[in-house]
DNA sequence: CTATATACGTAGTACGGCTACATGTAGCGG
DNA sequence: CCGCTACATGTAGCCGTACTACGTATATAG
């Protein structure tokens, strides 16, 4: 897949992955390739700025715990998270449709 | 829409709008609303410079002719421009399962 | 004779995901 | 014990690209 045609949709992805519990930066890299059968694989650098980036939004809330020594910055979606993720699905399928429509009809 | 998740896409709307004939600037940002049903009203300043990198790109080829006075450069696809296009295509049904697969699947 | 629709184009900005780098712990193989 | 790999978080700076805001010009309607 082409590199970053992700552009708007990478908050859509996070949001999405946590809907209904809670994971770390490391492990939302994760569940993302094994969601996309390793099509996305993302690099830290994308993603834990985007993180912080949702928190401030107040769309996450996060909190550090200590696992066998390491530590985790773990993230939830806040209420507001879980408004702005059933928006972003709903722009996401809007999007799909528009893009969709020109791509595919030859009408 | 949100405004510029186009990003990664337009090159795709482009070649398509084009696909089986010949238009000029101004009426591809025509056909591109018709076809989405007024969702996509591209500015000229997004357009223009697209359509010129897509020619140096070899995707496009142009001519300039005259109607009633005005001048337009007509645009069509070139042999390259077709592939091009299918790839998008390609590349575009991968994305949407990639990441309609992420949104969707809540398992 | 002015306003609007048609038509093309450039310059500069802003955004956001990427690359590259910096830091540190746990656990394994040798 | 030493070094390598996996785990884990983060920042600084780059770069592509779509956007905003302009500038130019003709035909037609009022």
């Amino acid at each position: 897949m082409k590199a970053d045609s992700l552009r708007g949709h990478l908050d859509a992805l996070l949001l999405a992955v946590l809907d209904g519990r809670k994971l770390h930066g490391y492990a939302i890299i994760e569940a993302l390739q094994l969601r996309s059968d390793g099509a996305l694989d993302l690099p830290t650098g994308t993603v834990y700025p985007a993180l912080r980036r949702l928190e401030r939004a107040g769309y996450l809330a996060s909190e550090w715990d200590v696992v066998s020594g390491r530590k985790r910055r773990t993230y939830r979606l806040t209420r507001s998270g879980q408004q702005a993720l059933a928006a972003e699905r709903a722009e996401w399928r809007e999007f799909t449709t528009v893009i969709g429509g020109v791509l595919g009809g030859g009408a």
